[in-house]
DNA sequence: CCTTAACTTCACAAATTTCTGAAGCACGCG
DNA sequence: CGCGTGCTTCAGAAATTTGTGAAGTTAAGG
């Protein structure tokens, strides 16, 4: 009884840590339904789900975790795993994997530096508008490279910390 | 002659180079209009733009231009000045001022903090998610101290490459 | 004061995004 | 080899977001 009461309460904790860490993802603006998929991947005890666990935990259907998952899996915020044997696929979060997809906005960096560049060759790196995009883009190039030795120090303090992976 | 062809290329150029700056910038998250506001203010030569042309240029109705702003200013992305004996506002983007507004996603970061703090809590600080979450915490405590340190070195790094302010 | 320029707010129309149900595909299992 | 499960894709419905025109507010200038 009191073990019934007690894992319903719980199921209950965890869909509003869900639905509310979700929402703080989605105002900074991640999608909703890939934050919703995170933030109940990071809550579950494994740290992976499958789809029809997810499908049933936030009451959506299979395409939308399908496209959520997808989402996910090219930013690289979750990993997708065969369970040997069956065709259930397991969604999961890997602790060192995900810090890194998020601050490795790499991609995104390198884009920005790029249309900066081409801003400073046509506005002309004489002007002042110019020259405040070199500005910028200096910027963004401490920014890439700091952040790279960042994820180091974050390993580092990590491991003393929390122990070995 | 030459004059005039130079200045209406350069006009081209500007247009060309906030519509591609802008559209990084919506594809990193950034509302359509707040953007292409922010990227024409950042190629301006001045640094700052009335409303008028920023509706001018960009073609859009001055109701654009204040929703735009608005989201701009609360962001800390541009600063507003009225132009002294003149109902005009310009709008300013200062060069440190904005450099850490993308930085400072401090609210943002103190607000998952607070939501993973209550997470936590509710999933049981002993349960495996609840492990996981701590060490999430543990992370973004680390990202906001180092991001501090971080814009400290910019400064320096920035004086040292441009001159001071 | 009254006029009018400059920005803001509001309600609505339009465009875009998001999610679903249904159909499709692939693969393990009997 | 074919059945059935489980994921994906697709087209369309629904909801949300976005931008506009029009009315409202404030304050400069006569």
């Amino acid at each position: 009884m009191t073990e019934s009461a007690s894992s319903a309460r719980d199921a209950d904790a965890v869909s509003r840590f869900v639905e509310s860490f979700a929402a703080q993802l989605v105002e900074a603006g991640m999608p909703r339904m890939p934050a919703r998929v995170f933030a109940a991947l990071l809550s579950s005890d494994e740290g992976s789900m499958t789809s029809a666990g997810l499908g049933e935990q936030l009451r959506i259907s299979p395409a939308a975790v399908s496209g959520a998952v997808r989402y996910l899996a090219q930013t690289h915020m979750v990993s997708r795993e065969r369970e040997p044997g069956s065709r259930r696929e397991r969604y999961r979060v890997r602790g060192d994997q995900w810090y890194e997809a998020l601050t490795n906005r790499d991609a995104v960096l390198k884009r920005w530096e790029q249309a900066l560049r081409e801003g400073v060759t046509s506005l002309g790196a004489d002007t002042p508008a110019g020259r405040r995009m070199s500005e910028t883009l200096a910027f963004f190039e401490f920014l890439e490279s700091e952040l790279a030795e960042l994820m180091e120090r974050w390993r580092v303090h990590r491991e003393k910390t929390f122990g070995p992976e």
